[in-house]
DNA sequence: GAAATTTGACCAAG
DNA sequence: CTTGGTCAAATTTC
């Protein structure tokens, strides 16, 4: 250490964390593949592993920029085009008071928002449920172009008490019908519920719990902390009772009690989110290895129920 | 009656 | 022009 020149510097540890992304998207599009078999028909690679692998090579590329950049590097910064909360974006209708010059009365006009940019700050995840400890509250659903299953709409139920601007959107991913898609937009705000108020839930979000944060794989907020992430989900509620109708299903991962006595995988499934078509013919795997893209899948019941994902493994 | 969901319309981005 | 995100009136649920 200390021999390398700043700039062979960056440049090894870039050099590492392609090849360790490498890694990991092989072994997503592995087991992107082994889910799509049924359960005796693994062969040798099992799911179980190539999730570690898989955990183990981003935290690692992780890692990896991380050090490679300081706290002012550029590429580490959040886009500045959109930032979630900022007036533009979260709730579509504060925006833009320029823009709203053309608009006659604001309030009158509906949709009068400002489309929320790609780079904005996100993070999906995938899972089996939908249930985050979040309570929300359904907005909108669309049919989506390409997608089997129409795309849902939520924001936080405090958005008008709280002003809370956090969203999120729901698919169901068409090659596994089970799982849903949910890409995460701005932050909480909010202050869910006060069920049961451990004051060291509230100040101690470190306490393991977040069942979003265990599973999700942070993209496009490069801004976001793991200090930050904490507390964005500082509410690890895994109960449904902080829950409104929507939530009505069952948690299948990531709970901090789930050790063990795993509920039996069944998604919360809204019928909107039901096909529009039998999906009785998936989509081969090669055609898809887009679809997920980054998202790391976990699912329970396919670990045997057994299997425990470990934080520690990955950061 | 209050709160949540549904659904058609509106509008911006591409 | 098409597509996707949001609004808000109407409807449903509790």
């Amino acid at each position: 250490m200390g021999t390398l020149s700043l700039p062979e510097k960056i440049c090894a540890n870039r050099k590492r964390a392609v090849e360790e992304l490498i890694k990991g998207r092989d072994a997503a599009a592995q087991l992107q593949i082994l889910l799509g078999k049924s359960v005796g028909d693994r062969g040798p690679v099992s799911a179980e592993g190539l999730v570690v692998e898989i955990s183990r090579s981003f935290s690692d590329s992780i890692s990896a920029l991380m050090s490679s950049c300081g706290q002012d590097c550029e590429v580490c910064k959040v886009p500045a085009t959109t930032q979630v909360g900022s007036p533009s974006c979260g709730d579509g209708r504060s925006v833009d008071s320029g823009e709203s010059s053309k608009m006659p009365a604001a309030k009158e006009k509906r949709g009068c928002y400002k489309r929320r940019k790609s780079t904005s700050e996100s993070y999906v995840k995938v899972s089996t449920t939908t249930e985050d400890g979040h309570a929300w509250r359904k907005y909108g659903q669309k049919e989506i172009q390409n997608a089997q299953f129409p795309r849902c709409y939520f924001r936080c139920t405090h958005k008008h008490d709280q002003g809370c601007l956090a969203t999120k959107q729901v698919q169901r991913i068409k090659e596994a019908p089970h799982m849903y898609q949910t890409t995460y937009f701005g932050h909480h705000t909010c202050r869910p519920y006060p069920l049961n108020n451990h004051p060291d839930d509230l100040q101690n979000p470190s306490s393991d719990s977040d069942p979003v944060d265990k599973n999700l794989l942070c993209f496009g907020s490069n801004s976001i902390t793991t200090d930050e992430k904490e507390h964005q989900h500082q509410y690890p509620s895994c109960r449904p009772s902080s829950v409104k109708k929507e939530y009505c299903g069952e948690e299948t991962v990531q709970c901090n009690n789930l050790s063990g006595d795993l509920p039996a995988v069944e998604p919360i499934v809204w019928p909107e989110l039901m096909p529009l078509e039998s999906p009785s013919v998936y989509s081969s795997a090669s055609t898809s290895s887009h679809g997920f893209d980054m998202d790391l899948l976990l699912e329970s019941g396919d670990f045997g129920g057994g299997f425990h994902f470990d934080e520690a493994s990955f950061f």
